[in-house]
DNA sequence: GTTACTGCAAAGTCTTTGCATGCGG
DNA sequence: CCGCATGCAAAGACTTTGCAGTAAC
């Protein structure tokens, strides 16, 4: 499971995983593989679950999508590669992007702090804000 | 999968139920369910898989322990149920508290800006750090 | 010709569920 | 008695792997 940590070569952007490079860009919010594995069928009904597997993972290694594991512990794929903090809905597990705050989201300065506590090397990290989206905030007290 | 987002009756705290607590406190870093198990299995060996995935249920329902979703997807458990940062080692996985900064670690002043960015109804956030720990701090560069 | 992608299917990991049994109040 | 906890086993959801065939360079 331990993909993005370096980017390697390329390889060849063959049209399976451009199909799926397409779709994990167009869409606003985040996809399965599953979801992923859906849409591409359709269009191309001889591909293989594996293919979109090798795809995704493939498309993770060279950088040009990222991973995000969601609260249900489903991988879904994300088009921003770049660290950027995430929200998910209790009620119905949607999971968004939060575009970049103004400001930092969580000063650097606190690594040296987090390091001391806990011994480790600190290298970054990420936030997730919690909340209800906007389709269940009307639902929230049926 | 949504359990702990309401706190129930407690039920009774049966010894299975007290000894899978007990495991849970006892540890310094997370406990996946299998690791429970196998220990909990040690000492008493009648004790069903199930039955351990029950406790923990319950015990997350009833609001003396909580999960939290390792990377690698797998579910850990956690004796701290107060909201808390968490760091996550990018070699080998371990994930560990990280005990209160000084300062909170993130303004909750910034929950308007990220509500104003997503359209959510923000109701709180946790951040995640990423780094080395201590034992592969040393063995990073092997 | 050699390398790398694809399709198919099977297995693997982690978690949940159904049902009969049994203890506790 | 009645309800909840337990044990056992099977199924479920998601992901990975192996291998033969095929396309690309």
């Amino acid at each position: 499971m331990n993909y993005a940590m370096y980017t390697l070569p390329a390889g060849r952007l063959t049209p399976h995983r451009q199909a799926v490079l397409d779709l994990v860009r167009a869409r606003p919010s985040h996809l399965t593989a599953a979801q992923i594995y859906d849409a591409v069928h359709l269009a191309q009904p001889r591909i293989a679950f594996a293919t979109v597997y090798n795809a995704l993972h493939h498309l993770v290694q060279t950088g040009l999508i990222a991973e995000v594991r969601q609260p249900d512990g489903v991988v879904a794929y994300d088009r921003e590669t770049a660290p950027h903090d995430h929200i998910i809905c209790l009620r119905c597990g949607r999971l968004d992007d939060v575009p970049a705050l103004s400001g930092p989201s969580l000063d650097t300065s606190a690594y040296e702090e987090v390091a001391a506590r806990t011994g480790y090397a600190v290298e970054g990290h990420r936030t997730e804000y919690a909340g209800f989206c906007p389709e269940c905030r009307s639902a929230r007290d049926a």
